[in-house]
DNA sequence: TAATAAAATTGTAATCATTACAATTTTGTA
DNA sequence: TACAAAATTGTAATGATTACAATTTTATTA
């Protein structure tokens, strides 16, 4: 999926982040490569359109992004932190062989004992063997 | 709960470990506090009766739980690893105020788009606030 | 029981993702 | 253009976990 500058600068706007150049181009990356990528994923993605690239900017410009709540993160059992532009509720399963972690629906989950309890947001998280690693 | 230590020992030998002190001591905080413990929270509640353990130890003990399967791992906001001694399915409520970590029965999941991936562990982890700090 | 091998434990150093922070650069505005 | 605010950078610090070699404990054999 491609996405224009005015496309990504509105994003932002809308969410309350000033467009600056980092900001668009780890938004682009993110946008079109779903692949829940760490913050080296990230910066590897990007160094090459912003040479001058530090490793801070892609931790600054993704905690802002975090506080402002246009990604999401993902805590598997991996060492790093991976993040995701879709905030809405969806399962991850990573997969023990290649490392890949896909997304699913979920529909519904059917749980009980938390009577009182506020739930702010909820993680599924699957491990497996996916279907191209049998 | 109370355990003797005739049950530990039996715990660990069903489960193919060698019964050596540091496990045992390992395994009764464990069992006795269901709280989702880290390493360190593991070492300060076992240093006082053993005087000599190290942190290794407990890192050398716990990933041998892991192994056997006689522990899970709890992969969080936190940024340390928690441990639970329950391994069976069930889901993790943090509280964001006080931090402490509930355990919940889930019922069921209704998921798609996993045909053909082999599903080997689930993680069901809630976020917000808990009963006790409204 | 003494000798030996295997297993467990320890302490220290290394690793590595992330954050802290101060300096520099860029941007917006008067 | 001049100034202030915001963004970016580079380096050092942090802290959980692992690597590894040395030491201690336990089990096995003669
Ligand atoms: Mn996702
Ligand atoms: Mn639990
Ligand atoms: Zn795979
Ligand atoms: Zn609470």
């Amino acid at each position: 999926m491609e996405f224009t500058n005015e496309e990504l600068i509105n994003f932002l706007k809308k969410n309350d982040i000033r467009p600056s150049n980092i900001r668009l181009k780890v938004l682009k990356y993110l946008l079109e490569n779903r692949i829940h990528p760490s913050a080296e994923d990230i910066y590897n993605g990007v160094i090459d359109e912003i040479p001058t690239l530090s490793r801070t900017s892609v931790y600054n410009t993704i905690n802002l992004f975090k506080e402002k709540g246009i990604v999401s993160e993902l805590y598997l059992d991996d060492k790093e932190v991976r993040y995701d532009i879709n905030t809405k509720l969806h399962g991850h399963f990573k997969c023990e062989e290649c490392g890949r972690v896909y997304d699913f629906p979920v529909t519904s989950i059917l749980h009980s004992g938390l009577e009182g309890f506020v739930i702010k947001k909820k993680e599924i998280n699957y491990y497996g063997v996916c279907i191209n690693c049998q």
